[in-house]
DNA sequence: CACTCAAGTTATCAAACGATTAATAATGCG
DNA sequence: CGCATTATTAATCGTTTGATAACTTGAGTG
């Protein structure tokens, strides 16, 4: 009645074996970080140790295989140009994108591996962010001067307008956050959230809008 | 010219060698994680390896003693009673409250290690984020309600209620991470970011409660 | 000024780490 | 069916880890 134990090693073709692999390592990382043993792993993973070797060079080239596919293969190109789409309206498109980007980085996996690599200031996490301001944040900013009929920013736009826009962005990533890594949170209703928190930074956006070019004004009385 | 390479060993009184030792835990436990081996920390503090063993029996004790400094000893218990003082209007107590707590968590420290603590899945890290909720977040949804001229919840506070209000929480939380974490943003004009984030979070709170509480009926149409 | 006590260091331990080598067994081909 | 190929493992290497033991040196006291 016990079942056959199968037999105790299995041969995969090396091309399945890898992937194997990087896929129980992804898990396996984001469960215990990047200290995590090489001897753990293969163990999850139902293998000797020494296998893994055979894949990868060394065990910091398994993490970066790890990195990459998290970073990079989770970013869709087509984010920038829906936000700049200006035949649909400005909120409409916030509450697709957020969704959308929402959907596709709330995963257990993803946030824990994006935030181990970030506390050890890993290149990559810094290539994360620096694209991410560049290809959303600021875009984002310039649409909504123009949805307020405010005139395009030359260059840069002012910390101040990035900051408020951080702040919208900041309600979903925190939300995932406190699903996966601070473990409260129960999944909720989530894309009725996102319609609600896009019409309130929409709704409260002029005048925010307003105040901080008061504030900036100000600042630099001499311009 | 040589400066005359003081004593090598420097004798300390015992209090004041463990509080030394405590405090260049913190900042490289913060800095590489827990992961950081011993001999690195003594080297960074400029004592051999072994002293440390003689103030903290183990290196979990260490790192037990680091995360009690951290965790509650930068919980203001005026927190809960500053938010709940109904003699005082409602934005200028999220005002007043979020103004302290910035101030006290935004440090590269406390939050890097509340981050590795958390990733973790150390008790002592979800205790803080059930405390959180409890004594603030809790609180805040009650405050909302009665600025709004809404019946008092019974029990506890409905989810989605809690998520809104977490919202504003993510504003001021998630830019400390970027400060301290992702290793962008400037320190920037705190203070008046938090007055714009709470006039539009108060602003639009009606409207958001009323769609929540509409939201809400229709999940349970049989109540 | 010598003596004592304890703070501090050097030397070392066993265990665990990443990585390598030599032996084993599953698979496909003739 | 027998054999060569190679995926896989067991055994092992040198380092580094947390932790301990034995030795050294600074400072206060009679």
């Amino acid at each position: 009645m016990t079942a056959p134990a199968r037999s105790a090693r299995q041969r995969l073709a090396p091309d399945a074996r890898q992937q194997q692999i990087l896929e129980g390592a992804i898990a396996y990382f984001a469960e215990f970080g990047f200290d995590g043993g090489t001897r753990a792993l293969a163990q999850h993973l139902g293998i000797s140790q020494s296998l893994l070797f055979r894949y990868f060079p060394t065990k910091a080239s398994l993490v970066d295989r790890v990195y990459e596919v998290v970073f990079l293969q989770r970013w869709n190109s087509r984010w920038q140009g829906l936000l700049t789409d200006r035949s649909r309206p400005l909120p409409e498109r916030l509450k697709a994108f957020y969704k959308d980007y929402n959907h596709s980085i709330d995963r257990y996996e993803v946030i824990r591996i994006s935030l181990f690599s970030a506390l050890r200031k890993e290149s990559i996490s810094q290539r994360y962010v620096a694209r991410l301001r560049e290809q959303l944040i600021v875009p984002i900013v310039a649409e909504c001067r123009a949805h307020l009929g405010l005139p395009a920013a030359a260059g840069l736009p002012s910390p101040l307008e990035e900051q408020l826009v951080l702040s919208l962005h900041a309600t979903i990533i925190y939300g995932i956050m406190r699903r996966h890594v601070f473990d409260v949170a129960p999944p909720l209703d989530e894309d009725f959230l996102i319609d609600l928190y896009v019409d309130s930074f929409v709704a409260h956006a002029a005048e925010s809008f307003r105040r901080i070019g008061a504030r900036e004004a100000e600042r630099r009385p001499a311009s």
